[in-house]
DNA sequence: GAGTTTGAAACT
DNA sequence: CAGTTTCAAACTC
């Protein structure tokens, strides 16, 4: 009642007031166009402050499409690609076809260090010109719904979807018909967009980030990639290199097509983008299964088709809409070269959010969004070559993406370094146990109450009128559901202005509200098993979280420590009190934990605790060093910014595309929505599916298991490097345990130079055995973990983790793409020498 | 399912 | 930035 907000809250401004009246369009148009949203102008400020960086990381859609439905099915997107420096773009023509799409990306970022972590993230934004950095702006999107892109500088956008054909981008034809194709069979709804930026810095280390989306139906098939070259970017623009993408799954299919048309490698940096179709909803667990199987490729269709198909499941996401408003917003975005946003936020809305854009010209970045999502696995091998961007130059960055389905949001970018995002808040899934459990079985089903079907928990709201981060369900990017038990709820479609602007408002405040809490570092690992299993990287070991826990008297022990529910050990951002997280202390990270491969990793869990800090710090050197500066954790810098905005927002959603390396260590934030919208859909504009399903949102049992379902639901693994830790793991299979864990949360990984610095792999081994283990087993406790674990993670999946990887890509920074592409591989030799 | 505990989010 | 309040999930019973 009215209480003191009535209505829905009026965020930020107020003014504005959105008042689920105001569903209509022009009310979003208006509020597009109001500059609230300059709010935080950070987001130009910041992100873009002149260049690079992108300053808003989740950004949250600006504008509000008004429903997805309408959209996808309707037209879809387009794709564009356009690298703009050097070459054109590229175009895509023809193709191949196969009906999978991957997209690979890679990009390579330099990870500065900024000194300071928190700072490193102003840096980023502010930094003007940034100075050493460039920005590369590279954007990929990949909406479906929204027509809109924006592409710096040098790209255009097209502005609609129709006009979409214009850009130069890709043939138009071809974007025409994957209209066509998705219009008539996909629904529509996968969006990516990434956004990825890539920044060298000073020294640039550059991160690498692959992904690589394959489509679910069509098929296995991998093959196809898109390339695309980015030549380099120039410093300052951002805009210089931008690619977008839309994918869907005819919309891969073609620019698949395209792609080998073209293909190319182009110069120094290449695409490779991979698109899958997005599956729909449930899948999300599925899809994680798939996932793995195809490993990057594969995404089961089923999901896809099932759901995706023809009906729009519900999605939590932005069914919604969004407005109409786009132009505006993006236009202005995307025109002038960037951006101005206002709002940045960036990581996955609800609602599509639309984000914002920006750009700025300067950064680079990628947004891709995907829409109903699938998984986005990197691929590699076969298309190894993925790529590489780099930044230097030109950034090239590659994306695969696949998108998987919303209900986790997970999304899996492997980059080579690794790095995934998770979602942003918590798990949530409270069932988690029962999940893990389930995981396995198909069916399996659900959950407790809590969760949904597709994954995301249901909030219980009765205060709040989930329009604050205390929802999970806003807090995670998507609308409620059904099935939510929540009390005067204006998180629904209908009111997604409002939505927005509460979102925004709240980003204002802490761009980094709806971004990926954790992050994790991730080792490489040995390139061939990056690729594939991508997923598998997760370590939890070496994820934390962006913020840190405070808990006094859970000793971190359950999940009312973010840390804990997340399946990541504490880090040097946390306060807690009498840790014992039972993924790890305090100290540890900080210190770098060692796994050393062969000898210690079993210790890992416990001892590993105590004593690794010890061990590490004084191995760490030897051995590796997992992960992040302690600052860098923390404060995570996320660096995303995100660039885009526009409604659809969709572009943000990746925001993280960019993966942003932190500036200090280089860490990559995903975006949070992105993954998660990602799975949820969105990511464009969010469209978010999140569920799915259509069933039901969460989770849909789904087959697959956890693991899958973890991974998808986090996961959105950037397979940076090759890296993988899941060498181990190898295959497929992942432990699935582990992969739960992780898998849960998205996960974004970071480079650290630091590690690189030392060593390889601590973790492959360790972790690959230990992280999961440590948990589990554990001593601790463990508790349900396994399987809990698992499931909690799958909530997680909002979350996102970062890796960060260290990985060698970054020793070559940035660089070529090919070299890397090569590299990457190679990691392991890269280890070696390192070492 | 009600009630308690907990720590993040929000507010001051 | 710290202290307090609010909030809903996690947990307990
Ligand atoms: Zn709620
Ligand atoms: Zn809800
Ligand atoms: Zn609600
Ligand atoms: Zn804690
Ligand atoms: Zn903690
Ligand atoms: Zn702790």
């Amino acid at each position: 009642m009215d209480s003191p907000e009535s209505s829905p809250p009026a965020s930020t401004s107020n003014a504005s007031e959105t008042a689920p009246v105001e569903d209509s369009p022009v009310f979003s148009y208006i509020s597009n166009l109001s500059p609230l949203q300059p709010v935080k102008s950070s987001s130009v400020t910041q992100g873009f402050p002149g260049l690079n960086s992108p300053p808003l990381v989740f950004a949250s859609p600006q504008l509000i499409p008004h429903k997805r439905a309408q959209f996808s099915r309707t037209s879809f997107d387009k794709l564009q690609v356009r690298l703009e420096d050097s070459k054109n773009s590229v175009t895509t023509d023809k193709g191949h076809g196969e009906q999978n799409i991957q997209l690979n990306t890679s990009i390579a970022a330099s990870t500065e260090k900024s000194s300071d972590s928190n700072s490193s993230v102003d840096e980023l934004i502010q930094s003007p010109s940034g100075s050493c950095e460039q920005v590369l702006e590279d954007i990929v999107n990949v909406d479906s719904s929204d027509p809109n892109f924006s592409f710096d500088s040098t790209i255009k956008k097209s502005e609609r979807n129709d006009q979409l054909a214009n850009a130069p981008t890709c043939s138009t034809e071809t974007v025409e018909n994957f209209r066509h194709e998705l219009n008539s069979g996909i629904t529509g709804e996968l969006a990516v967009t990434h956004p990825f930026t890539c920044k060298e810095t000073e020294d640039a280390q550059t991160e690498l980030i692959l992904i690589n989306a394959s489509a679910s139906e069509k098929a296995m098939g991998q093959g196809d990639e898109v390339s695309v070259n980015c030549s380099t970017v120039g410093t300052e623009l951002p805009a210089n290199n931008a690619v977008v993408y839309r994918s869907e799954d005819n919309f891969m299919t073609e620019l698949q097509n395209a792609k080998t048309g073209q293909a190319a490698p182009l110069d120094q940096s290449s695409h490779l983008l991979t698109g899958s179709k997005a599956f729909q909803n449930r899948g999300v667990r599925r899809r994680c299964l798939q996932f793995e199987n195809a490993q990057h490729n594969i995404i089961s269709n089923r999901l896809a088709q099932d759901t995706s198909d023809g009906e729009k499941p519900k999605t939590r996401f932005l069914e919604t809409p969004l407005m109409p408003i786009d132009g505006k917003l993006y236009p202005q975005n995307t025109l002038n070269s960037s951006i101005k946003l206002p709002k940045p936020s960036g990581f996955g809305l609800h609602l599509n959010s639309i984000l914002n854009t920006v750009q700025a010209g300067s950064a680079a970045t990628i947004n891709v969004k995907t829409a109903q999502w699938d998984c986005v696995s990197a691929t590699t091998d076969g298309n190894t070559h993925e790529t590489h961007a780099c930044a230097s130059d030109g950034s090239s960055l590659s994306l695969a993406t696949n998108v998987v389905e919303p209900d986790n949001n997970s999304v899996t970018l492997n980059s080579n370094s690794n790095q995934s995002i998770l979602g942003n808040k918590r798990n949530t899934e409270k069932g988690s146990g029962l999940e893990g459990t389930n995981n396995l079985s198909p069916k399996k089903k659900r959950m407790n109450t809590t969760e949904s079907d597709d994954g995301y928990k249901r909030c219980n709201c009765k205060r709040s009128k989930c329009l604050k981060l205390y929802c999970d369900c806003f807090a995670a990017g998507i609308y409620c559901a059904d099935d939510c038990s929540c009390q005067e709820c204006f998180n629904r479609p209908d009111y997604e202005e409002t939505v927005i602007e509460t979102r925004q408002k709240i980003e204002s405040r802490d761009p980094f509200a709806f971004a990926p809490r954790v992050v994790q570092h991730i080792i490489e690992q040995s390139p061939s098993v990056s690729r594939g299993e991508d997923r598998s990287n997760f370590t939890p070991a070496s994820a934390r979280h962006k913020k840190g826990c405070k808990c006094k008297k859970s000793m971190c022990l359950k999940k009312y420590c973010e840390c804990y529910q997340a399946n990541v050990g504490c880090s040097d951002g946390c306060r807690c009190e009498g840790c014992k997280n039972v993924f790890g202390q305090k100290g540890e990270y900080g210190m770098a934990k060692v796994f050393l491969a062969g000898e210690d990793s079993q210790e890992t869990t416990d001892d590993l605790s105590a004593e690794k800090c010890e061990i590490d710090a004084s191995r760490s050197h030897t051995y590796h060093i997992e992960f992040v500066n302690p600052n860098n954790l923390t404060p995570l810098t996320p660096a995303f910014q995100f660039p885009n905005h526009e409604k659809d927002g969709s572009a943000a959603w990746f925001p993280s595309g960019k993966h942003f390396q932190s500036p200090e260590s280089g860490l990559t934030y995903a975006s949070p929505y992105a993954m998660s919208s990602a799975s949820h859909n969105i990511s464009a504009n969010n469209a978010v599916i999140p569920e799915s399903s259509k069933e039901s949102r969460h989770g849909n049992g789904n087959t697959v298991d956890e693991l899958s379902a973890a991974r998808s639901r986090s996961s959105l693994v950037w397979q940076g490097s090759p890296i993988t830790p899941m060498a181990e793991f190898s295959g497929s299979k992942v432990p699935q345990e582990d992969v739960f864990e992780f898998g849960l949360s998205n996960t974004v990984q970071d480079d650290t130079p630091e590690i690189l610095k030392d060593s390889p792999t601590p973790l492959n081994t360790v972790k690959a055995n230990s992280p999961n283990r440590k948990r589990v087993s554990p001593p601790h406790g463990q508790p349900h973990e396994h399987t809990s674990s698992s499931s909690a993670d799958l909530r997680i999946a909002r979350k996102f983790i970062l890796k960060a990887v260290p990985s060698f890509p970054p020793l070559t920074p940035c660089i070529d793409s090919k070299t890397l592409a090569v590299q990457p591989d190679s990691s392991p030799e890269n280890r070696d020498d390192n070492k």
